[in-house]
RNA sequence: GCGGAUGUGGCGGAAUUGGUAGACGCGCAGCGUUGAGGUCGCUGUGGGGUAACUCCCGUGAAGGUUCGAGUCCUUUCAUCCGCACCA
């Protein structure tokens, strides 16, 4: 586990350690060696606000939260090696981390170019897209515009090829994770070519663009670039078009609100000509929704069958040609864009092959062929995948181990003078870097040359922190980012456990990490794609309590705060608004704190509850009458146990065979809910179990037995309890170090099976038979049951459906 | 805008993956225990109908495939999550 120290432990972790305890626990009483770690994911931008609005030092701030954090994780009684713990803040932690981005660096690796950033004209500094609101700074409230900065690259999209195939291989992931990573990284057939320009400055004789519809090129009415496109650029002597650019630079730089964001675009006066008739001309236009990162940056636009293109071409009085239209319809005006699933038959009207019906993928595949056969054109194949950018203009992160020096240009530090430390001495008064601003730090000598350079002041994307942690885990301490033998030894990681929002940034950046690290002599070859399992928990949510203060706006309140009774305010009276459930935030008030919980019913009430109810990937409810049921249930157990112990009922066979029955129908469905992630269902089988144990006749001593093995069942949940039970039954040792039973098979099975009987799909009767009687049987037994000949009423049977063991169905 | 998911009683959810819908828990109701309340124990609890009966309806909505659909297919509605500088 590797949270982020916030300072407080909040329910969504009390779920997620409690899972990975579960586990942990489970497997090292089934005889594994198990490594269940935590660590703190430290670097990051709360330190730095926190500094800025309370005073204070990142570094006091983040090892004071880990302090706390521990301190609330330690009740809760997580078999965790603590032995193993390390912050991504330690310098031994990120002196290793520079050390393998030097290994990258010289493996060709990492690379500089410029990208795009939010800008923040008034505070002069670099934004987060979470610190874009409605496309302003949200200190300075300022329009934010995209600038660009010259930042560090690690090649992940070398890996695309790689990353993608293999995600058929990551069997016991979430299906949702690898289709979402297989849409990130997003990669197409298409057609680059070039149009031939007109009227285009020097250098710009020729405008590539790539497409993956070529099969409507006879259907283009424009082309597009970027505002970012280097010809764009070189127009931004005229003053008009540098005034659009500058306005279409506006706003942040995230995926949704570059095509969110009004569509605009300005007529460059270029043309080009179609390269299947050069005699057809297309104006050039800038628009302000084409990626630079995404294929060449330029586009052609087909409005018939492109939202957004038809989007622009109705806004700019663009001509809209349909290249196909659904089979079987007559060409009409369109209302809007066109755009059925490649997969589908259409019929093509401007096809490049002529009228016919065929899929689009037929058509692409045509059109690329022709492009090719004709010379103008070839199939590509890109990737939606990027480069991954790293570099960050802040202080509370791993430093970039280089040095600019004006004779040798870009230096990589030595690895001796690893690691370069984050000076402690900075303020965050005034905005900006603080490194970039310091004093001394950045005055350094060229590893080269020996004369005076500065240093890089970027520091590295929180996300590389948390890219090999889980490789750092087997040898938290090794002089090197990694002990051969140790990660030979310990990976990969069997059971991944972490929320569906890393499915696919924090998820693909440790695959590639992995690689680089196998890659640099860091990880061995199986480590590559470090996760065998992976596991996506559901977050713990609240309902909402709101009122209205008299400017009418909202007023959240604790649930400690509410009488649930009469939905008022305690302290008021006043009438509550209760708002179905949604995440715990604070700013909702709907959380519950589990330290609270803990001190009212204990850290097995908590774990119990997280565990129940909800299937583990998805959303659970925190309910306060859900926390007093779990502890009645917990304290019912103990009174059963605490019974048991003191009883001296004589052995009763039916009775004491009945209750072994539910002992290993109980071992058997908890083993399988643990082992198959279903927490909710092994805590239901343990439900059952308790009500057969306190309903049974059984003698003492068949009792005692089956006490001790719910306290096994329960020990990974509830290990306080389970302890205190087992020892109180004359358990040796510990339960947590009692191997983990096992069902008799022979105890499973039923002898008799019921099995209802359909009558045309409605069941109409039951009959109760031997477990492996012959179909034929089945069928005699079915067909003379009173209830059967009842409904028949002499109708003659058409047909009769023996599933053995499961159903009769009869049709008449 | 693009991508991913979810939808079953009053509530959280289960359903051996196409074979008895509602396991288990909460809540609610009745009874017992108690001076009373709580705890605890027992019983009942999808909706409708009936004197009663496996009588009818029922898994967001509408259609379809099948002997049989919560599960498969098509269309649709609602809600939630991610979108590359939050972690």
């Amino acid at each position: 586990m590797f949270p982020y120290p916030s300072g407080r432990i909040h329910m969504g972790h009390v779920r997620n350690y409690t899972m990975g305890d579960v586990v942990a626990r489970y497997k090292s009483s089934a005889g594994f060696s198990v490594l269940h770690p935590m660590g703190w994911d430290a670097f990051g931008m709360p330190a730095e606000n926190a500094a800025m609005e309370r005073g204070g030092h990142p570094k006091t701030w983040t090892y004071g939260n880990i302090a706390d954090m521990k301190a609330q994780m330690k009740p809760l009684g997580l078999s965790i090696d603590w032995s193993r713990e390390f912050a991504t803040c330690d310098p031994e932690y990120y002196g290793q981390q520079q050390a393998m981005f030097l290994d990258m660096l010289a493996s060709g690796l990492v690379y500089r170019k410029n990208a795009v950033v939010n800008w923040d004209p008034v505070d002069m500094t670099v934004l987060a897209n979470e610190q874009v609101i409605d496309g302003k700074g949200w200190r300075s409230g300022a329009a934010v515009e995209r600038r660009e900065l010259t930042q560090w690259f690690f090649r992940i999209s070398d890996y695309s090829e790689d990353l993608l195939d293999a995600l058929d291989g990551l069997k016991d992931w979430p299906e949702k994770v690898r289709l979402m990573q297989a849409n990130w990284i997003g990669k197409s057939r298409g057609l680059q070519f070039a149009f031939d320009t007109a009227g285009a400055p020097e250098g710009f004789e020729t405008l590539e663009v790539y497409t993956t519809r070529p099969d409507t090129l006879l259907g283009a009415s424009f082309a597009a670039i970027s505002p970012d496109h280097p010809l764009a650029r070189a127009l931004e002597t005229d003053p008009k078009i540098a005034a659009f650019v500058a306005e279409a630079r506006k706003g942040g730089t995230s995926a949704e609100e570059i095509e969110t964001a009004e569509k605009i675009g300005f007529d460059t006066g270029i043309r080009v000509k179609h390269p299947l008739n050069p005699t057809w001309e297309l104006p050039v236009w800038i628009a302000n929704f084409i990626l630079m990162d995404y294929g060449t940056g330029a586009i052609f636009g087909c409005p018939a069958h492109d939202q957004r293109d038809f989007d622009f071409a109705t806004k700019y009085g663009l001509a809209i040609k349909p290249v196909f239209i659904p089979e079987g319809a007559d060409e009409s005006p369109l209302t809007e864009a066109f755009t059925p699933l490649k997969s589908e038959k259409v019929r093509y009207i401007r096809g490049l092959s002529g009228d016919r019906v065929e899929t689009g993928e037929q058509a692409v595949a045509e059109a690329i062929a022709l492009a090719e056969a004709k010379g103008f054109g070839q199939g590509v194949t890109k990737f939606r995948l990027r480069d991954w950018g790293i570099s960050r203009q802040r202080y509370w992160g791993c430093p970039i181990p280089v040095v600019h020096c004006p004779d040798c240009g870009v230096v990589p530090e030595r690895k001796e003078n690893l690691p370069i430390r984050l000076p402690d001495d900075v303020t965050f008064d005034v905005p900006g870097n603080p490194l970039d601003r310091h004093p001394t730090w950045r005055n350094t000598t060229c590893p080269a040359c020996g004369k005076p350079a500065r240093r890089e002041t970027d520091t590295m994307d929180t996300f590389v922190d948390s890219s090999w942690y889980y490789a750092r885990f087997t040898s938290p301490h090794a002089a090197t980012p990694t002990d051969p033998a140790e990660a030979d030894y310990w990976m990969n990681v069997d059971q991944y456990i972490g929320g569906i929002e890393h499915a696919i940034l924090h998820l693909l950046y440790s695959r590639f990490f992995a690689r680089a690290m196998n890659e640099t002599g860091h990880l061995p070859a199986k480590a590559r794609e470090p996760f065998n399992a992976l596991f996506t928990q559901g977050m713990v949510t609240h309902e909402i309590y709101k009122t209205t203060d008299a400017n009418g706006r909202p007023v959240y309140h604790l649930p400690e705060d509410v009488d649930h009774e009469t939905a008022t305010v305690k302290a008021t009276g006043e009438k509550v608004e209760i708002i179905p459930s949604a995440k715990m935030s604070k700013s909702k008030k709907n959380v519950v704190d589990p330290m609270n919980i803990i001190a009212a019913f204990g850290a097995d009430t908590a774990r119990w509850f997280v565990m129940s109810d909800s299937p583990p990937e998805r959303d659970v409810e925190w309910t306060s009458a859900g926390a007093e049921a779990t502890a009645k249930h917990l304290s019912q157990v103990w009174r059963i146990a605490d019974d048991i112990a003191a009883g001296d009922a004589p052995a009763n066979e039916a009775e004491d065979k009945a209750l072994a029955r539910a002992g290993a129908r109980a071992v058997a469905d908890v083993t399988a809910g643990i082992e198959g992630f279903a927490f909710n269902k092994a805590i239901a089988a343990l439900f059952a179990f308790t009500n057969a144990l306190q309903k049974s006749q059984a003698g003492t001593a068949a009792k005692r037995d089956a006490a001790k093995i719910l306290a096994q069942l329960m020990s990974p949940m509830t290990p306080h309890l389970a302890e205190e039970i087992w020892s109180g039954l004359g358990g040796q040792g510990l339960v947590a170090r009692a191997p983990w039973p096992k069902a008799d098979p022979a105890l499973l099975v039923d002898d008799n099976v019921v099995l209802p009987i359909q009558i045309n799909g409605k069941r109409r009767a039951e009959i109760s038979v031997p477990k492996d009687m012959a179909a034929a049987e089945v069928e005699k037994i079915a067909l003379a049951n009173e209830d059967v000949l009842r409904f028949l009423a002499g109708q003659p049977v058409k047909k009769l459906i023996v599933v053995p063991g499961r159903i009769v169905n009869v049709v008449v």
